[in-house]
DNA sequence: CTTTACGTTGACGTTAATGTCAACATTTGC
DNA sequence: GCAAATGTTGACATTAACGTCAACGTAAAG
């Protein structure tokens, strides 16, 4: 009833909140929920989603946006989830990290030539059209 | 028989070479033909690939690692394809690559974020070990 | 001349990520 | 108390992006 943003830690959502205010469909949640990757409780039948999993839908939708499949994305949130089972595992953990950190970097690297080409493609199309302009 | 880069632009290609350098099926690579993303030439049957199509290539797969669809690598191949018809087209088109740009930098802002969880996690996880090592 | 390598076009299979729809339960406003 | 809104679980359909396989052509190599 008051503000959608996670402002109380013990708030809740409903499905349709959450398909709203992120904008993907309920059949998705729940989808999404069937591959493992999210794990709201539920009251009876229905579900109810807290913050945590609010946070967790949000790192789907970026993994999403970047192109990762939902299997990685899947990979990706368990590292997100905190699980010491001593040093051995924690270096373990580390390795993944940076090699998830060697993958986003070199996608940016991809993105960062993407821009390049077209902020390029820009100056070269505004020139363009200055000079059409001009010899008119 | 000699390097595989376009040292000279009137190299030629076989559709095994292409798919070979970049790692992609041939059958791949007559899918995106078939989808209207390379129009390489043939000789006979055989499809003979250009320095341009290999160039067209590399930024299908760029597209790919980025998460765009088929489809939208076409729009973005369409953009990278010069047609200069008069200065309303230029200015569309120029409205096109501005707002290419701008998914790509909110993309690059999603990048980004997941890095800084990636470092911030590393960090924590570096002191954690060193804690539980000088502990022991 | 026949094998070997590489090429071609269908046609059908597959996997991921949902959409769609039916059939049903539950809660909520009037 | 009853209709509307919202929830649920299947089950099947769909789309994208290829993989796989069959059946065939061609060209160089031994």
């Amino acid at each position: 009833m008051e503000t959608p943003h996670p402002k109380d830690l013990h708030r809740t959502y409903s499905i349709r909140q959450l398909s709203k205010e992120f904008d993907v469909t309920a059949r998705a949640l729940r989808f999404y929920e069937d591959k493992g990757l999210i794990h709201p409780e539920r009251k009876g039948q229905t579900r109810i989603y807290s913050p945590r999993d609010r946070a967790r839908l949000q790192l789907i939708l970026r993994g999403k946006r970047l192109g990762f499949s939902l299997v990685e994305i899947h990979e990706i949130l368990d590292l997100y989830t905190p699980k010491d089972h001593g040093v051995a595992q924690m270096r373990a953990t580390l390795v993944k990290y940076r090699n998830q950190i060697e993958t986003l970097k070199r996608q940016r690297e991809d993105i960062d030539a993407a821009i390049k080409d077209m902020q390029d493609g820009c100056v070269w199309l505004e020139t363009q059209i200055d000079e059409l302009e001009a010899a008119q």
